[in-house]
DNA sequence: GAGACCGCTTGATCCAGGTCAAGGCCGGCG
DNA sequence: CGCCGGCCTTGACCTGGATCAAGCGGTCTC
């Protein structure tokens, strides 16, 4: 409802707002409306003219690359909307061992535990850019819209079994295991967003991966190696992956 | 309201009863009322005349060590709490590898995730009592009972936060911090249930606590025999853990 | 109360993945 | 355009925890 954007397909999206408000299906307050990954956010759980309270408390936000969006223990005024890129979300030992707990891409939820503090430290991976919710104003909609909170207990429900496949590999798989589950998981999320499921582009460094997979760098490197010289992927530089046997690589993922 | 209980308690109780309806609190529907959890339970959210939905509709049931309460893919029919006892959830790879993902015990909520189908395997650890609910109508009540909603995605939440930190222990934990953290957490629940924090009953087997910390039965073994010799344990038969040196502990647990 | 079974401990050995150490590749900057 | 600094890869070696293999209690059965 605030700002303008210059992008040119947002002029032009805007000029239906010319016509009397007689439509059934009042147009979407702005800043939602242009907003690429609303089908795939919580926002989806909100229709028409429910989405006004939300446009009207979110703003946009960029991060570059390596840039820390919030740290564990601090208090969590905002939530977060990813709107594209990659976010890496961890935790730390004392001594510095990191665990990345998650990779988060456009669309997806950053902040649903609802805490007074942030449970766990969130920092882009390459250039990010962010829709930001002002928590308390968040959970004033969410007490006024219920389907808000359905879609949010489903989203935790989601999280909470992905978060038991992911100890189960932590726990219990092994190195070559970890890495072909890893890219599947990957090929799979570049899908759902409508993109070729067997060229996977990694946002994340090798140590980015390693923290994901409980892993060292040169673990990641040797197994990825060892999955090339096996005819199951190409690399294209570094951080391009083409899966070749996707047979071979399911295979590989649970032994 | 169907079933007398023989607990001289619950008679004793249920004494205001005769008196005329017109109480601001009405007396709780039977099953519920005499829970011995309730207070931990996700039951806490309804007050009063609300059990009463509630209490319609729960049964008991009891399963004895090494029964299977769900298993992973089945149709979840029936949510549970758990009255007593201890319950392992678990994920299994195809060769047999497993993953325990939880131990839930008096209080925790089986079946968080409102899926159709069991997300994971739940096992009686000892023999264990149960509260059943049917899951359709849970959901109706659900519907009925906003703050039910709230309250279970608070829990998720927390389960949440607990499988993240569950992820550093697997990822990037030793042995012997693993076993150390392990010990703490089962203290610290104890705690919570009123129970002495420095002595900790191990209701699961040493192949339990390896499926659930990533390690074999070996490595459990040796690491407790080692903490023991080091002063910060001592054991009184396999199974009853003394903390005789809680600070030594709780460095072993963070390195 | 003898035997068998099961879960736990302990010892000996092995090996997957960690650690340490060199390069190699590539993009940015002066 | 050549140098510099980050990543990434690769090699050599090491080690924590796995694997393999005995026992050792405790307890259940008959």
């Amino acid at each position: 409802m605030l700002m303008a954007t210059p992008h040119a397909a947002t002029r032009a999206s805007r000029a239906p707002l010319v016509a009397p408000r007689r439509a059934a299906e009042p147009a979407l307050p702005d800043p939602c409306r242009t907003c690429a990954v609303r089908a795939l956010s919580v926002c989806a759980a909100l229709k028409g003219a429910e989405m006004a309270g939300l446009a009207g408390i979110v703003g946009r936000s960029q991060y570059p690359a390596g840039a820390t969006i919030m740290m564990e223990g601090d208090p969590a005024d905002h939530l977060f909307n990813i709107i594209e890129g990659t976010v890496q979300i961890y935790r730390l030992l004392p001594d510095g061992r990191r665990q990345i707990t998650g990779f988060l891409m456009g669309g997806d939820f950053l902040g649903l535990a609802l805490n007074d503090t942030n449970p766990y430290s969130a920092e882009a991976v390459g250039t990010v850019s962010l829709c930001r919710l002002p928590r308390r104003r968040f959970e004033q909609l969410i007490d006024q819209f219920p389907q808000l909170e359905r879609r949010m207990l489903v989203d935790a429900s989601n999280e909470l079994f992905a978060a038991q496949e992911q100890m189960l590999l932590l726990g219990r798989k092994t190195a070559r295991e970890k890495v072909a589950t890893f890219l599947l998981m990957l090929a799979r999320r570049a899908a759902r967003r409508g993109k070729p499921d067997d060229e996977i582009v990694l946002a994340m460094s090798r140590a980015g991966i390693g923290d994901y997979l409980g892993l060292t760098i040169e673990t990641v490197s040797r197994t990825i190696t060892r999955l090339r010289r096996d005819g199951i992927l190409a690399l294209h530089g570094a951080n391009r992956v083409e899966i070749v046997d996707r047979e071979a690589l399911e295979d590989a993922a649970e032994g």
